[in-house]
DNA sequence: TGTACATCAGTGAACGCGCGTTCACTGATGTAC
DNA sequence: TGTACATCAGTGAACGCGCGTTCACTGATGTAC
């Protein structure tokens, strides 16, 4: 009965209707599972209840889904950053940004690793490029309010690189299990070691 | 007639002789023309000369053969940052070892990358292990002197934990591509900003 | 010094795997008249 | 309002690929007597 109202509801349809998205979100889901060496686009397929051709309609190919799926990281990446640092003095919010930067990374681990894999996806796509330099522009304003305007990467940008390379550093070594790889064990060691590595950087 | 003389030199062993280093280096050479993601068993046998069974007589399997691979990176690696801090006070050497770092990086990307990807390789090989353990005593040795002693992860790490983040972040954001993908273009970024960054690091 | 034999270090063919992609196709949708 | 038809968004079988590993084997080495 209920098993009829269900089969009533979940009827698959010749057209999916979200597809695009909805194989996004099955995409993140293997990654979260297998990591990104373990992905597969087939996988992803199945898991949103669609042929492994359906992709190539929507993305081309599976370069072009993990490209999607990675700029969709770096939005969601950009909006915590923001957030994070929404309020406080200037001090407190490049703390705030730096914590976040971490934990975003820890509870995101494999799709964090797939944005700077540029080997597995489309570094040219604008999507991508647009969204990777909103998250940085947000990390540089935080540290040089103002003067942050574009990436040209010159050496005024110094003090905004030495605060990205240490929250991003910090992030890898937790993520590759330097600290320990028990589960856990990763965010343990930002909790506790964290703040106190951040009391070495002066911007 | 030197095509003679060659063949005679060159006339293949059935027994190799030295096919366990051999093969380590044939992987490093895949590594470096394939990357991390391009390597393959296959590939490292044939360009030792050797059929694809034969790694198996030595390693095991191919995660036994990457996993010696960068426990060599590691000594290397170690080595390099050993000879980097031998000389000047305590600022100077804790910045040589941070440039060794990063160039280190920069200079064997696939097998730096290599080290840290530890769904490829058996992390609780005891010589994987040692080595890693080795290169990071050098740093904290170099950071705070006697105190290091051991790898236990306390607070009173904070200081060695943020020269390693620190270094670390930059040398991957600038291995990644984030300061540009042209040839050169993460050197450059090395050489000129490196040293601007590490000024905001006081450790 | 010679010989028998165990052990070591390789061969190369074969297996099975899951993958990404292609292909001809079809069901559903939407639009022009 | 109804109908013809182009276009869109899927199917599912098939292809070819290179891979890591297994297998029975053999050539070379070294050691005991």
């Amino acid at each position: 009965m209920s098993d009829d109202l269900n089969s009533v509801n979940i009827k698959p349809r010749y057209h999916h209707g979200a597809l695009r998205q909805a194989l996004i979100d099955a995409a993140g889901e293997v990654l979260a599972e297998r990591g990104v060496d373990g992905f597969s686009l087939r996988e992803a397929a199945r898991r949103a209840g669609v042929s492994p051709a359906a992709p190539g309609h929507h993305f081309g190919d599976a370069r072009g889904l993990l490209t999607a799926v990675a700029a969709r990281a770096f939005r969601e990446f950009g909006d915590v950053l923001e957030s994070a640092s929404a309020q406080g003095d200037r001090e407190t919010r490049i703390n705030a940004q730096g914590i976040a930067y971490v934990r975003f990374a820890l509870a995101n681990r494999a799709r964090f690793d797939l944005l700077w894999r540029k080997s597995l996806i489309d570094d040219t796509d604008p999507d991508y490029k647009e969204a990777g330099n909103r998250a940085f522009l947000i990390l540089d304003r935080a540290v040089r309010g103002d003067k942050a305007i574009n990436c040209d990467w010159t050496v005024d940008m110094a003090p905004s690189i030495a605060a990205w390379s240490i929250v991003h550093g910090f992030a890898r070594l937790a993520m590759d299990g330097v600290f320990g790889t028990d589960p856990g064990a990763a965010e343990r060691a930002a909790a506790g070691m964290l703040p106190r590595v951040l009391d070495h950087l002066t911007v």
